[in-house]
DNA sequence: TGGCCGCTTGGCCATATTGCCACAATTGTC
DNA sequence: GACAATTGTGGCAATATGGCCAAGCGGCCA
């Protein structure tokens, strides 16, 4: 068996996605966007990371289209652009707990 | 408003397992397992990658709890410790798929 | 015992990611 | 126009990742 190069490409997408999700603060502010929209200076308040480095995870969750940018003036607003997020924080915290339970059994 | 500690330490979990699964290779493997279980030789030929690359992808998703072996004579069997994976690839899709709409309608 | 097969590990290099600083750009206010 | 507020960009250093080669390890069989 040997992977299409259809195939490949669909799953380097996929990961594409999957990455710009990947990393703790991007993943703290999909969460929060859920609730609602949210500017660069609340998300860096919050996230208690350099301004810039905020601004650069949100373009990375904007480059693959998770979110949206609305401009009120000099602020920006981002808005989440997808709904799916449930399925994917449930997955996330499926494997969590099964490795959890995993791990506590390993110890007796 | 700021993150706790406690919930800083949820998301880097989350995001580890999240990150564990954004390779292309590794969305791959872990959609084949879902059918059945392989064992490493098999996935070397599927992926097209060295053999120590593919093994060294599968100790990525053992460490975060995603796969688990089990070792018949010489050849180790790959197996999904999940059933999951259905709410993560939807919500890749769905996003992929709205990006896609999205862009479309950006050319008209 | 020796050799092969299947897999894992260590080493190495190229590349990508992350985070900060400094600075540019745009907007609203005076 | 000058200035503050808010956000985006470029550059840099530290770190992490991905891939291959080579070597190591364990099981199997003659």
């Amino acid at each position: 068996m040997t992977i299409s190069e259809k195939e490949q490409a669909r799953y380097e997408a996929r990961a594409k996605i999957a990455k710009a999700m990947s990393h703790p603060s991007r993943l703290w502010m999909l969460d929060q966007l859920q609730k609602r929209d949210m500017c660069v200076g609340e998300l860096t308040e919050a996230v208690g990371a350099d301004q810039s480095t905020v601004s650069k995870h949100l373009a990375v969750l904007k480059g693959v289209g998770l979110v949206t940018v609305r401009k009120e003036g000099a602020t920006s607003y981002y808005q989440l652009k997808c709904d799916c997020l449930d399925g994917f924080f449930s997955c996330l915290e499926a494997v969590l707990a099964s490795d959890l339970t995993c791990r506590q059994a390993a110890l007796e």
